[in-house]
RNA sequence: GACUCAGUAGCUCAGUUGGUAGAGCACAUCCCUUUUAAGGAUGGGGUCCUGGGUUCGAGACCCAGCUGAGUCA
């Protein structure tokens, strides 16, 4: 008999190659698009949409027709709004910096999905996702894709052993370029010219900062202006307002100062922007809290010598990491530049995701 | 009140011995990118405080005024 496979579908090129592919190895497939936000914008918006948007749904069911499968949008509105978007405001409120798909992956898709797969009797769920899981003696972990380029382990670090038991990941092993080859020779063409999808799938117009004053108004109103000041206090321009920044940023402060200027610390406390140099950006280590272990199922207490990326798309730096009660201490061999917190940390031995969590507190 | 210096792009300033202006930062757009950033590329911008004068020609030289900073009474 057929193995059934969930299939989440975006109406991308990634997630419908993934599709085509375990087809053809024989895999049963059933699609499922999820409806997380509804976007007034979204209507008015023709450019390629993020990864749940109307437009991508109807694209999604539109290619399951043509590729057999049955097809069905799961309604995850609710717990969305609850969980992600509710979250995801409040940390900027706090004056950190969320990355809301990490937290969506390992808090709604991974569980929806599978809730769902076991009602459809599915064996497994898959996604497009550009990673490899790895089953060593019964332990299951992320590897990066093969495509180093279009890796995604970054977002996936928080994925239980429970989720990843029933995941397949039929791209891991492929390249873009040859994701692309494939759907055309499939007679895809349009899909294989498709762009890649970029922005936050709640933000369609890639605004979080209207976004936070279309959702909460009043206390951004309440928030008000700030002072931007030197890292020696002095007071150099005003801002609107410290949930409008993110540590690192450059662009949009308005301050000219001679030299670049980027935020080197925020202060929700007194609504003040710290600005400085580039090098004023550089932190010797961190702590992460709301850990996820995957290659190991703890850490030794003498640490362990992993390359550490604190953002997606860095190269990483190497350090070591200790366990600190239920976070971690992370050492890092060489300074890295702009670690917020709230971003993500994410651990690697060589290609293998040793963990990850969130950044709590900066050593500089 | 007298004297000195300053007044050039949004900001800070450079503009050689007069030939219709530049740099850094800021800003915009694009590229990159399933978070936020960073980074890369391109680009928009200036009554050169005002009014006279000298000159073929003045941001630059002369005179007057306005504004700002400072020094001396």
């Amino acid at each position: 008999m057929k193995k059934r496979v969930l299939l989440a579908m975006s109406g991308g090129i990634d997630s419908s190659v993934a599709g085509m592919l375990l087809s053809e190895q024989g895999y049963e497939i059933h699609g499922v698009t999820y409806r997380t936000y509804d976007s007034v914008k979204d209507s008015c918006i023709s450019k390629e949409t993020g990864c749940c948007t109307v437009d991508s749904m109807m694209e999604a069911k539109r290619l399951s027709e043509k590729l057999g499968y049955k097809h069905e949008i799961l309604d995850l509105r609710d717990s969305f709004k609850e969980t992600i978007i509710k979250n995801f405001v409040d940390e900027y409120l706090k004056g950190r910096t969320p990355n809301p798909c990490v937290v969506c992956n390992s808090d709604i898709k991974w569980g929806e999905l599978i809730e769902r797969a076991n009602e459809l009797n599915c064996d497994y769920i898959a996604t497009g996702h550009y990673a490899r899981i790895i089953n060593e003696d019964g332990r299951f972990y992320l590897a990066k894709g093969i495509d180093e380029n279009k890796d995604q382990t970054y977002f996936l670090y928080g994925l239980s052993q429970d989720d990843l038991k029933r995941t397949l990941f039929p791209l891991g092993g492929l390249k873009k370029d040859k994701i692309r080859k494939m759907a055309a020779e499939r007679g895809f063409v349009k899909l294989s010219e498709k762009k890649e999808s970029q922005e936050i799938c709640f933000i369609p117009d890639n605004d979080y900062r209207r976004f936070l004053t279309d959702e909460v108004p009043e206390q951004i109103q309440e928030i008000g202006d700030g002072d931007f000041v030197l890292t020696n206090g002095e007071k150099v321009g005003t801002h609107k307002g410290y949930p409008f920044y993110t540590i690192g940023q450059r662009k949009g402060l308005g301050v000219a100062l001679g030299y670049p200027a980027y935020v080197v610390d925020i202060d929700a406390g007194t609504n003040t922007v710290t600005l400085g140099t580039k090098d004023d950006l550089n932190g010797a280590g961190f702590v992460v809290g709301n850990v996820n272990l995957m290659k190991y199922d703890q850490i030794p207490a003498e640490g362990l010598e992993v390359n550490i990326k604190i953002r997606y798309r860095n190269q990483g730096t190497m350090g070591r990491i200790y366990p600190d009660g239920k976070n971690l201490k992370v050492d890092l061999y060489h300074n890295a530049s702009a670690i917020t917190p709230g971003q993500s940390a994410v651990f690697y031995e060589n290609d293998d995701v040793v963990g990850g969590g969130l950044i709590l507190s900066v050593r500089h």
